[in-house]
DNA sequence: TGACAGAGTTAGCCGCGCCTAACTATCATG
DNA sequence: CATGATAGTTAGGCGCGGCTAACTCTGTCA
């Protein structure tokens, strides 16, 4: 129903649109000197980035001046954000890693996999987590397992 | 208790020296040509990786013969295949993805998860597979759920 | 108003992992 | 033994995504 390119972007790219997203959600757009802070790369490596992202028509992108998402370029983000959390989300309540690691691994996450995988993993943790709400508690139950599990391996094998 | 370094490979060296474990296995070593073949790529990026490996000292690599892995190398191929078998048997056996498919997204996975991740990954498919074969089917449910989700959702929404 | 701090940009570089094209080594075969 | 096919290597290049260093722009404040 909707009639916009996909403009197929890389990890990075995806990374950048998410920073953009989120800081400008609370402003009247980002600044490029806190995208480079959120990812933690050099101020010139985001000038780079706006111009791709420019190019590819997703950010409002004019030196010297704040930076927005085009519509495109929100519609984006947002299909990113919401599959980042939801991995993030399995990697917090079922695997049980921290917040900080799992929001990184989130994103590279997607690239690696790949949309099909994804999409059968995104469902397979909606799974999960309903079945933790239908007296099924899988999440919790593995939680357990691996507890047990690594009282075994802990002592005399490293790694 | 092992002393020898974890040389702290790249995604694709990893996929050479993956590949190198299962050529050599079933005949006195792999060639460069198979290699290049099982990779899909040129002969000539073999060669370079080839290097490579045998600087990390992980292949025996001399120009124009066969190519087997040293001691290291063969330790750090088996542990990449341990990996990679029990990733693609998830996304094979609970997720329902294609055989071909779950091959390559196994390979990519593990350095985008990082080993924090992946080890209680690992973890967890271990649980939702013996899960299966103690009454309580995880995998198999799951995939009952999916199907029933695709059934509503694939007509009249792409994607 | 002018000068300075800090944000943003530009230019040029590097490493990785791949490629093609052209060269070299090896080996079977007539 | 010559020769040609095939395997392997080398040289050089490219795109990506970073980096540093040096420049420019902007806005504040004495």
């Amino acid at each position: 129903m909707a009639s916009e390119r996909k403009p197929q972007l890389s990890a990075s790219l995806e990374d950048y649109l998410e920073a953009i997203f989120n800081l400008a959600s609370d402003a009247q757009g980002a600044r490029s000197k806190d995208i480079a802070e959120a990812l933690g790369v050099a101020r010139s490596s985001v000038t780079g980035a706006l111009q791709v992202l420019r190019e590819k028509g997703l950010a409002n992108y004019r030196p010297y001046s704040w930076i927005t998402l085009t519509k495109g370029g929100q519609a984006a983000a947002e299909e990113i954000v919401r599959k980042h959390n939801i991995l993030k989300s399995f990697f917090v309540s079922v695997l049980g890693v921290e917040r900080e690691l799992a929001q990184t691994a989130a994103c590279k996450a997607e690239h690696a996999l790949g949309p099909e995988i994804i999409g059968r993993l995104l469902s397979f943790i909606e799974y999960v987590t309903a079945s933790s709400q239908n007296g099924r508690d899988v999440a919790g139950e593995f939680r357990r397992f691996h507890r047990e599990r690594s009282v075994k391996i802990s002592k005399g094998s490293r790694r």
